[in-house]
DNA sequence: TTAAGTGCAAAATCTTTGCAAATGT
DNA sequence: ACATTTGCAAAGATTTTGCACTTAA
């Protein structure tokens, strides 16, 4: 995975701090995105809870990480191609979340285009498979 | 849109109570999905926000209503088609998520079919268009 | 009559806001 | 030096839990 926190706030305007670059190291250590609780887990000795929510927050705005909503309405976090901008996130592939590990991995699949019904116009289309992932699916007792 | 409350109650082995009825009718006064908010707002008068919450999980729990997430990560609920079990939800259509109204519609499109990765098992797959409703299109001001 | 459901109070979380101190440019 | 960012405290909101009272069967 690309990465260079500095270059990314650098890009973005944004001043380099210690607590920015390490939100972004801990995001892109796994290709799945990570959910907001886990990250306060893993981070919470070095940041502060508030903080982490105003990085994530404007990490968003500025097209750097997208978020990805689960089942639970927890925010998941994960780094943006860099085609993502401020105005539009290209987060247009599908997601899986898995229901044993709760991780969501982006995939490399396209989501499928969608007829919409006369009058409705869609401006991007989310698609989300639940079930189980690889990782749970080879470590699976029988 | 069919709806008997008392049927629906009693086909689920639920008691049937004054607020329980309120709560199904609410939900079946529109084709879309309704957040939580929006239905605290309506019958905070009538019922108590913690009856609220149990009465959606039961519902959820029995199929009797089926939960959307939206972007932020709120509750929505629509009635779930008949086919809706305890085990399992049949609300493999498209949602529409209205940018501007907010409000969630159940399309009447099938979801598409995604193919899944090797060592992935999908077992439902949830589609989300954002844009704008037929209504907010309509009443546009040009 | 009695098991289940409701409402209220209160605890536990989660999220936002205000401000003084610390930090990056 | 100065504007921004951070951490802490505290307010606000959301969700869960416990328990006495009420209600449906």
């Amino acid at each position: 995975m690309r990465l260079d926190p500095s270059a990314i706030l650098k890009e973005h305007e944004l001043k380099h701090t210690k607590q920015r670059v390490r939100v972004l190291e801990e995001i892109a250590l796994d290709t799945a995105a990570i959910s907001q609780p886990e990250l306060e887990k893993k981070l919470g000795k070095e940041i502060d809870r508030v903080t982490l929510y105003r990085i994530l927050n404007i990490y968003e705005d500025k097209g750097i990480l997208h978020r990805i909503m689960d089942m639970n309405g927890t925010a998941n976090y994960a780094i943006c191609s860099p085609s993502c901008t401020e105005d539009h996130h290209h987060d247009e592939h599908v997601h899986f979340n898995c229901t044993s590990c709760a991780k969501i991995y982006c995939l490399e699949v396209n989501a499928p285009k969608v007829k919409m019904p006369a009058g409705y116009t869609a401006k991007t289309i989310n698609t989300t498979a639940y079930g189980i992932c690889e990782k749970c699916n080879s470590s699976k007792v029988q």
